[in-house]
DNA sequence: CTAGGATTGAAACACTCGTTTCAATCAGGC
DNA sequence: GCCTGATTGAAACGAGTGTTTCAATCCTAG
């Protein structure tokens, strides 16, 4: 396999990255997907073998990037910032924020909001299998910071710093990006926001 | 039984919300509610129309309930509790998280969660119409009590709010329900936690 | 250059979809 | 009783679904 990034595989992940966050899973046909890539129907079982299997394979393209910037901004921040919540906060936050800036990643944004909306079953196994060890990861960092802080508590607020997150991605609610402001001021005002608003709630006593 | 909540057109549109809650919009097919709804398959048509009306009117009868609700509540909590921020956003999320309790309306929440993710923009218009004045309605109600915080700031909380919620709401993330425990104390304990994480956040300096 | 696996194209497969049709059934007023 | 309009049941419609088949084509290793 070669590095392009114009063959038929990388075309179908594209199209239906797109598609995917306008229309949802069960809304995309496979013929939409074919049809935006230029490419023919039967390339997608060959390649991905089932449409089930395609929607795995869009996610396994992005998670895995933003799951290691998460990881590897987390072990930078415990080792410059040992026992500060702000910077194991952006580790969470940041890589996720920073796919919206991506032209790709913006598209890949919405289909994870979609993910969590969706009571897709084998999808939150895939998801649950292949990246819960990242949240996991993040209990553990933020655990010392907030010593008064059951495990059941800090689960409770994780899950709401993610719902705040995801909300944040995905441009729901009120705010949205004025005309005047850059993507990348815009991107970066989410993520100091949310840290100052997620810091906050999770020292609450 | 009482005729009239059991009739064919509640049927369908019971069956129709928690299909929808399961499966999403596109992903149940009409085959499905009126299989649920024990009724021929068109009904739905000589009541609704078309399947786009039957997810209007699956919306139109839970959303007026929960923001009535959600009004009288924070009406009541600055005559109670004038100055004070908690009731606040207990009004904004007890009338949320109650509906998870109601055994026709707990399917609901999971519908609006996922409308959030849609992308369908008619779907959003309707929501943006009806609850937008509620949102505001709640930023209007929330600034006295923060006096140290703009109004884009404020805004950029509420909606970090609003994330959480939802995402407690749909039951999302690592928190389940545990088995020993009742869905009432669960919803009670997620509404707890969530208005002290909130409290907090919003409070953030 | 050629042989052979990798990839693609065109068509068909067996279903399911939302919708429509129309006769059968039900209700209530005369 | 009958009549009439509202409702339901069973079946079919055409279109669209994911998937499979298989011959045609491309590409590369020998």
């Amino acid at each position: 396999m070669t590095t392009t990034h114009f063959n038929t595989k990388d075309r179908i992940l594209g199209a239906a990255e797109e598609l995917f966050a306008q229309h949802g899973f069960s809304g995309t046909s496979l013929r939409q997907v074919t049809s935006r890539a230029d490419v023919n129907i039967a390339a997608v079982n060959y390649h991905f073998g089932s449409k089930e299997n395609l929607v795995n394979e869009v996610f396994r393209r992005r998670m895995d990037e933003m799951s290691d910037r998460r990881i590897s901004q987390l072990r930078q921040a415990q080792e410059d910032h040992p026992g500060e919540l702000e910077p194991i906060l952006a580790a969470f936050i940041e890589p996720a924020l920073a796919l919206t800036l991506d032209r790709h990643g913006s598209a890949f944004v919405r289909v994870l909001a979609r993910a969590y909306a969706e009571k897709n079953d084998r999808l939150r196994k895939f998801l649950s299998d292949n990246y819960g060890q990242v949240l996991r990861e993040f209990a553990k960092a933020l655990a010392p910071s907030l010593p008064n802080l059951g495990k059941e508590e800090l689960y409770w607020r994780m899950d709401f710093v993610a719902g705040a997150l995801t909300y944040a991605m995905a441009d729901f609610g009120l705010i949205r990006r004025p005309a005047g402001v850059s993507e990348k001021t815009h991107c970066d005002k989410a993520a100091e926001h949310l840290i100052r608003f997620a810091a906050a709630g999770l020292r609450a006593t």
